[in-house]
DNA sequence: ATTGGAATGTCAACAAGGCTGACGTAAACT
DNA sequence: AGTTTACGTCAGCCTTGTTGACATTCCAAT
């Protein structure tokens, strides 16, 4: 039953951080942190017809307007029959203008219509308010040390993009 | 569009930790690192009947064993009807086991079987096998961060039933 | 002792949002 | 000219969330 739990405290530092009970502290904290992270935004999108897969195709165009429909699919990671209908009813209801590509007439760029950028703002409202709520809380050593678990968590892919958009920050 | 950006900084401490664009990345991070947190038993699951639904039920059910569906109902956060479809798979494929309750005949109290265990085994076993290569990187202090900011992320709820099971740890 | 309400769990049906596969079109590349 | 790339769409499937209806059990008030 216990595989790694009983390894002898290793010389000097404790590595406490690392027996399977606090790894399995890790992991539950990750899910039900992550549970009040989307909260926010569910409760707002319940009442529209729209759901999670609305909001982050919402982010990560605000994120990066002009992205194009490609660049949006590595991102989010999903099929492009998944975010196509996703975006076909954000088209539809004006939150999002699909543009074709200027050099690459196959590409079609993606932005935030006004309408479009107004629920970014309210969903994203909704978020930092809690994220701002825990980052005072815990202070800045926690949050440094939080991004640095987190980044060390990612697929190295996941955390290209992640880079790319920190760098892609005005 | 700048709301709470251009405070001044406030005397002494930088607060720059909680710029709208610190939040932001927070929050791009943590939809990234969780997409990463699931990808290994995610992979495990899908070349079995099985989904992250399973997986958390079996998860907590090893946590916690003789729990009742009431439990789990709150700690997982779903309808009785979602974790029922779920337990009834799982029950069916002899992996959890469902006693009814002694003093209480309306309750069920649930354990893993052998081979409940052993599937909880693979899935936490390359979980944590993530957990722990970030936690090592990053280090005890940014460790002891992470855990402080998403304790300060979830809803008082799930902040209970997360503590409750701290406690419950051998 | 009975009955009515609350708690617990089951069955059925539906919706969101993933997925694969196949196909079409237009533009770009070689 | 032929191939590849980018994008859209249709069809169909699966998982996992939802509500609604219902059975069983317990408990408490009459």
């Amino acid at each position: 039953m216990a595989d790694g739990r009983m390894m002898a405290p290793s010389s000097g530092d404790s590595l406490l951080f690392l027996t399977d009970e606090q790894l399995r502290q890790g992991i539950e904290a990750m899910f039900f942190a992550y549970r009040g992270f989307t909260a926010d935004p569910d409760r707002i999108l319940a009442d529209m017809a729209y759901g999670r897969a609305h909001h982050r195709a919402i982010h990560f165009i605000n994120r990066a307007p002009g992205t194009t429909v490609n660049n949006l699919l590595n991102i989010l990671g999903v099929t492009k029959q998944s975010l196509n209908r996703v975006l076909r009813t954000l088209i539809a209801d004006g939150l999002v203008q699909s543009k074709v590509g200027r050099n690459d007439k196959r590409e079609r760029h993606l932005f935030l219509t006004d309408a479009g950028r107004a629920l970014e703002q309210e969903l994203s409202d909704a978020q930092r308010a809690r994220m701002r709520l825990a980052f005072r809380t815990a202070g800045p050593d926690a949050v440094a040390g939080f991004r640095t678990v987190l980044e060390a968590m990612m697929d190295p892919e996941m955390r290209q993009s992640f880079d790319r958009l920190r760098e892609s920050a005005s």
